[in-house]
DNA sequence: TGGTGTGAACTTGTTCACAGCA
DNA sequence: TGCTGTGAACAAGTTCACACCA
């Protein structure tokens, strides 16, 4: 058992903040002893969606996209590569990680006949808007965005955005004000 | 020169909201014109810091660290490694990137001497809230982290997260429930 | 008694709407 | 006239505080 004092420390929120939170979803505490860990995470994963697998898409077989491409963490999470797509010649038509290397071009016919739940665009920044177009015009929801540009989706797509160097920029601030002012 | 309405356009969000957010730093608009684009972008790039060059060492020196090393992406946008660390004796003592990897004990060390602005934290997730802690220790205010977990950090610290698989599974929920309800 | 779930109070953040300046 | 900067209105999100249950 734990309570929301205790799931309040160990994220740094409020144990107000917990429970709200997990009220939103359902009643899965009992008063007096506080939330069973095994029942709450099982419950949690499945509201999430992390107890099925997933379909996803990559996009971009540059250096970045075949290093994501072999790399071995979204498997055991439930995030299956199902495609994987590129725009140049020299590379649709390689195997990559037991998948042939399509054409760009094809994806918004693939998706069309095959399920995928999520994109992940890995090509170069004045390339990605069009490759996100197309994913949200073959019906896909939810995009890992590496390009470093924010792009430009309607609001019932979910992006996300991995870019280091905008990460970093994102610090700047905060570091600049507390060198100069020691707050 | 651009007015709030189309900076919002492009970004997304209310023309009230560009005025308010950059009302904050001051009045960089004109009545009746909007706001010039060069004088804008100047000023913004002082108040965040992005006209400057960043002292950044980086902890780590698996595949992920090498490839953060070699990443030529930083350099070009002001954040130069001064320094890089690891625990592996096989490691320690090698040149990465014309530096000499040095011994993460000496992490604390280096810092007192040395003046650094951001750590990157590229070491496997056990290991991580360790190098947190030194580097916090340290006197270091900003922290790029790699490794798959949530560091805790004071509060005057800030910590940008670089995890493609939490990016992914905080998405799910959306598409499970866009795909249920095409909400 | 201890800790949840929740309305109410409060705080933070966003949008409105308009005075005032180029 | 067009568009900023900003107080005021509004909305969203957080915290408080307590009834209630195991």
């Amino acid at each position: 058992m734990v309570s929301s004092q205790v799931l309040g420390e160990r994220l740094d929120v409020t144990p107000a903040q917990i429970r709200k939170d997990l009220s939103y979803f359902g009643r899965f505490g009992k008063q007096g002893r506080g939330y069973d860990v095994l029942l709450l995470l099982g419950r949690l994963r499945e509201i999430l969606g992390l107890d099925r697998t997933w379909r996803v898409c990559l996009i971009g077989v540059g250096r970045l996209g075949q290093a994501i491409a072999e790399y071995g963490g979204f498997g055991p999470q439930g995030f299956h590569i199902v495609a994987i797509f590129d725009s140049d010649p020299n590379l649709v038509g390689r195997d990559l990680s037991r998948h042939q290397v399509k054409h760009v071009d094809d994806l918004e016919a693939f998706l069309r006949i095959h399920h995928v739940d999520i994109g992940i665009v890995a090509v170069p920044a004045d390339a990605a808007q069009g490759v996100v177009d197309r994913l949200v015009g073959g019906g896909i929801h939810a995009i890992l965005n590496y390009a470093p540009m924010l792009p430009h989706v309607p609001r019932n797509v979910a992006v996300r955005n991995i870019d280091p160097v905008l990460a970093m920029q994102s610090m700047t601030f905060h570091v600049k004000n507390y060198q100069t002012s020691a707050k």
